[in-house]
This record gives C-alpha cells, sequence and structure tokens, in this order.
DNA sequence: GCGCGCTGGGAAAACGTTATCCAAGACGCT
DNA sequence: AGCGTCTTGGATAACGTTTTCCCAGCGCGC
C-alpha cells in the first residue's frame, strides 16, 4: 500500500548494534532469560528497540525454541453463540498465558476437520483445542487420531471439548446429567408427552443429550418415541426443518419438544410462530446451552446453563498443566436447568 | 500427554534422505515453485512426505519467505455477533488464500488495541484486520497510527472495518446512511419524539449512527433532544443501563427509541419488558446490524440489515488485492432497513 | 564436431531468533 | 601469590525452510 519506501522490519541484529551490545545480550535483554544482564547494558537495549520500533519475530522465536507461543482452535462456526462463547473463553485464557490463538472453521464437516488439524499442526501450535467434533464413529477417526497422536508426541498437547474417550486431555461437558435434569424438570412440570430434534450421531454433544434426556424420562417410565425424534441440522435452519417435520406429522399426542440445542430451539420457536403454533400454549419447547439468546426470546427459552466461556478457558488450562501430569486428565463440566416462560407449569 | 517418547517432528530434511533427494529438490515437489522437478522424483518425495506424516513447519516456512501465511484480526469481542459473523466472513475470505487467521480481542479497549496491534505485529501476518476500532480522537490514536504505518513499510496491509479518515484500505460500513434511511422510515411509519442509546464517542460506529440518525429526522424538520441521547456501553448491558435511564426521565414525550447496535436493543426490549413497559405499545424500539438474533425476539426487531460476513470477506479481499494498486482503497457497504414488528406503523 | 542454450538436480547461503559454549575478569580462600 | 569458582558478555551453532547459485547433461544448429 502506498507507494512508501518498502523497508524490512527491525531485527534484533539491529537492536543489538544501534545498543552496541552483542545479539546475545540484546536477546538477552528484551526476551529475559535465565542469564542476568547488567542494568546499563539493559536499558541501552530497550531503548534502542524502542528507537527502532522492534517487535521480535514470533516465526523466528518459534523456530529456535521448537514451537510456536499459539494455541490452535477449531470450531464448527464461529458464527453460531455456542462456539464464539466458547472461543471467547479460549482466548482469553490464551492470553493470560501470552499465548496468541489461531482459528479455524470446520464448517462442520468432519472431512475439513481433517484438514484443519493437519494445517494448524503446521504451526506447531503449543496447544491444539477441539471443538464441536464429529468424527466420532466415521471412518475418519482412526486418521485423525493418528494425527493428533503425531502432533503430541512432538510436544504438543491436545485438548478436546466434549468428546469422550479419546486418548486426549478433555473437558467434558456433562451431557448427559443435564439432559437427564432437564428431562426430570420438564416431567415435574407437568409434561409427559415428547417430542426431540437432534442433529447427526456422529455428533457425541447431540447423540448424549437424547441419550440423558431419554434417561431422564426412563425413570418415570416415560419414553421418546423414535417417531417422535427429528434428526436434522444442529443449526437454526436444522431447528426450522425439524418443525416442518414434525407438523406434518402432527402434534396432538405432543406436549413438549426438546431441541437439542438452543439455537435449534430459537430457530424452532420462530418456526412454530410462523406457522401460527402457539408456545407454549399448544406446545412447549426447552434446548441446550444457554447462550444469550435463550433469555431474549419470546417465550424466553428452557435450557441447561453451560458456562461455556468457562469451557473454553478451562481447555487452554488443562493443556497449560499437561506437563505436571503423567496420564490424560478429563474435567467434567456440569450445566444447570433454568425453566423459564417455553416451559410453564402445566394445569 | 501420556509418557510417549517425545520425538520431534519429522522435517523436510527427514524427506529428502527418505526420498534420496536433496533438500531443494523436496521443498520444490512438496511446496510447488517455479523450477520443475521431474515426476518420478516428485512421487517419491510425496510418498516419503506422506509415510513420514511430515507438515511443513509454517514457522520457518515465514522466516524464510519473508512473512506469514497468516491474517491477524482484532475484535472486541468474540463473543458479540457483531463481531463472531464479521469474524466468521474473514476466515473464509482467508480460507481461500490459503491464509490461517489468528484472533485477538480488546475487550473494548483502546489501549488493549495498540498492545494488541504490537504483539499481532510481531507474527508478521500478510494482513492485518482492525474492527470496532475505539481510538478515534483518543490520545493514543498517534501510536496505533504509527505502529500501523511501520507494520505497512514492512510489506503488510492494514485494513480497517468502519473508521474513515486513516490511511489504509478501509471497508466502509455506510453508518451515516443507514441510520438516515431507518430515521426516514420510521417517520414514514408515524414516529415523531424519538430517544436514542449510544455509545462512548471515540466509537465512530456509534457516533455515525447518531449521526445518521439525526440527518436523518432534519429531513422532516424533526430533532433529536441531547437530554434524551443516552450514552452507555455498546453491549446488551448498555442497552439495560440506557432503559433505567430514559424510564427516570419518563418516557410520556417519547414514542420511539433507536438503539445505534441491535444488541443493546435486544437488551433495551428485555429490560423494558422486565420494566412492564410493552414494546410497541407503549414505545417502539430500533436497532441496527440485524443480528441473527434480531427476528428472534418478541416483538421482532426493526433494524438496518448489514451482511457483516461479506464485510469481513471483503476485507481480505480488499487486503489480497493492495499491491494491484497504488493509493489505498475504500470500499463502502451499505445496510438495508428492515422494518419488523417493534416499530408498527402508528395509527 | 563443436559451441551454446536449456533443463533440472544439488550445495549452500540466507532468514531472525535462542541457546550453547568460551573467555575474561572479579572474588574468595589458603 | 596461586588457584578454583562465579559471573557476564560475546561468538557461534543450531532451528527448518526457501532460494540463489553452480554445474552436469543434453539436444541442436551450423
Amino acid at each position: 500500500m502506498t507507494e512508501a519506501t518498502r523497508t524490512s522490519a527491525a531485527t534484533l541484529h539491529d537492536v543489538a548494534r544501534e545498543a552496541g551490545v552483542s545479539l546475545a545480550t540484546a536477546s538477552r535483554s528484551i526476551n529475559g532469560s535465565t542469564r542476568k544482564v547488567n542494568e546499563e547494558l539493559r536499558q541501552r537495549v530497550l531503548l534502542a528497540a524502542d528507537k527502532l520500533g522492534y517487535v521480535a519475530n514470533q516465526s523466528a522465536q518459534a523456530i529456535a525454541k521448537g514451537s510456536a507461543s499459539t494455541v490452535a482452535l477449531v470450531v464448527s462456526d464461529i458464527a453460531d453463540p455456542y462456539f464464539s462463547t466458547m472461543a471467547s473463553g479460549v482466548i482469553r485464557g490464551a492470553e493470560e498465558a501470552r499465548l496468541l490463538v489461531t482459528m479455524a472453521m470446520t464448517e462442520r464437516s468432519a472431512e475439513r476437520e481433517l484438514e484443519l488439524v493437519r494445517a494448524l499442526r503446521g504451526g506447531r501450535p503449543r496447544v491444539l483445542v477441539l471443538t464441536g467434533s464429529r468424527f466420532a464413529g466415521t471412518e475418519l477417526e482412526a486418521s485423525l487420531v493418528k494425527e493428533l497422536t503425531a502432533y503430541e508426541e512432538t510436544g504438543g498437547t491436545v485438548v478436546i471439548v466434549s468428546q469422550r474417550s479419546l486418548p486426549f486431555d478433555t473437558v467434558q461437558i456433562d451431557n448427559l446429567a443435564g439432559a437427564r435434569d432437564l428431562a426430570r424438570a420438564l416431567v415435574d412440570q407437568g409434561y409427559r408427552r415428547f417430542a426431540a430434534f437432534t442433529g447427526v450421531s456422529s455428533l457425541l454433544t447431540s447423540s448424549d443429550r437424547l441419550q440423558g434426556f431419554r434417561d431422564g424420562l426412563g425413570e418415570f417410565g416415560l419414553a421418546l418415541d423414535d417417531d417422535r425424534v427429528y434428526r436434522t441440522d444442529f443449526t437454526r435452519d436444522g431447528g426450522i426443518a425439524a418443525v416442518d417435520a414434525m407438523l406434518d406429522d402432527g402434534i396432538d399426542d405432543i406436549d413438549c419438544v426438546f431441541a437439542v440445542n438452543d439455537v435449534m430451539a430459537i430457530g424452532a420457536l420462530s418456526r412454530l410462530r410462523d406457522r401460527g403454533v402457539s408456545v407454549p400454549d399448544d406446545i412447549a419447547i426447552a434446548g441446550f446451552d444457554d447462550i444469550d439468546t435463550a433469555r431474549d426470546v419470546t417465550p424466553a427459552l428452557t435450557t441447561v446453563r453451560l458456562p461455556l466461556a468457562d469451557v473454553g478457558a478451562e481447555a487452554i488450562h488443562l493443556a497449560l498443566t499437561a506437563d505436571q501430569r503423567t496420564s490424560v486428565a478429563t474435567v467434567t463440566i456440569g450445566g444447570d436447568v433454568v425453566l423459564r416462560a417455553s416451559t410453564p407449569r402445566r394445569a
């Protein structure tokens, strides 16, 4: 841009020369090290750096040190509040450890996820956080695990959010318990006949929540009819599609819908209104996650509150304490049922 | 994790040795170059790379090439849908150019913004995208501009989103026209007496929208009383605080509120409901941005639709075509008024 | 049959750091 | 005085790539 002189950035060399010291001393002064350096020299170096507008080249540092001061983060879709809230926690956590975050989006494709892990590996990040993984049980699982294992063998730490039984550090969201508690609460509110909106089965988040919900109903001798489980996308549009499918089947025998996440629930809410079905008079609805929007829609959405930002921060914390352990760790984070107007007590 | 053998990652050297060729040939085969390489050798190299699970070290490439294949993105808060939607566009745009995105959050602090730009500069990114900047008119402006200029002199490209009159490429959101159009539309709907919720004045996005709104009202001989401009945070909580302040003043002389962005409007909506004020019966409300949630709240929010993901993608596109120009460029993206139930036609 | 341009492989020099040595001086002890 | 032992600055060798040379082989025109 502009036809300005394209000089190259000041290097540590320049700083050292300017300050009249050696490269080593300059490096030690600026980045600190175990070695002490004479205070006067140090000041000279700092001054020179400031004067030249020197900023250390992170790539060079990374290559000299063997790994970058970086966290790689994989999300399905950063525009989805579930991931953006989690990402904000990851970024905050990384920042505390003076790590920068590089982010990639899978757009909800397992193939893409594999590609991205490979690509991100190239950055030699200290930590690799995987969220929204959807390879479980697919034929890609082996390749992904191989890739991740190879990465860890080179000194990095993998943290997976909400995907159990993989030999990596895991921040487990207690989807089973959360959904079970929600089912209990809904039954307690007087609901008996349920439908569910869910995503593809390779998404453990989705299938776990469904399972937990079934477990909860089971405690009361209730069941979720397979015909009443609508399997669509894990998105707002998925919720819309599910409503359409459900209305085709009729809702006379349904008094409450469980959508496995809030964005689906909110899409459903909107679609139900458009199609003239009143929530909660004609049918109640509950979601999962407690994204910000959940309390802003009308009726406000009953859901399971998840501290998503904390989940992100915890992922980083877990990774950064990995070297103090000898085996993988799992942190489980639970959610709390939040009853709101979308599921009032039933007469 | 696990006490596995911590080997170091396969290097190009290893690949070359495995394939029985020189380093140069291996590099040329894998990364392509202007030079041709014998097809058989090339296959050997590719095979070896695959066998060893080789992934090029990006830091090494960056340092050899002089700059990283990276886009640095600064946002105020990734959990805010305004930024997360824009970020998704940036990531998508970057991806098309095979660039990875590293992201940092200012948490809405101008000081932090300056620090982050410095830090990000260290990564020698090809492009530096600044969104949500709030240094305009502050004493930090000069330092920031200096930093950015220095960055561009080393070959990078700065793109600023929605901050005019700075000597860098800019994706301008036409906040003035959008707000003016909104004002016209609201007057056309029958509203006459307005209040506004806005952010701090160093946020141009905020002050421009207010100004545009004023301009629009002016065309009808209407004005926005200074006492009725509530200056709070650019967030959901800001909207809540503004409602409280406004209600203290009374709303008998107000028939419509303009919140300079949707998240404030939605916070306000929620607070108004809590305080027993009916929207739109007692007071109408309009926002700006058209974030996803705007259509999901009740009443659905009148707003100005901005193609935020496109804005992000355009920022990258602009940066990547910078070398074909000799001077800075500005792309202006406009918004369309979307009338919804929060501002019905007034009797 | 001989120079000459072209092709494509390999050696080696960057790139900007950090870390490992080495040397020289200061200091304490006998 | 002689001799270890610290301390601290400076050379220099990594780190993993790309890229610039150099050079050998080969086809080709005269």
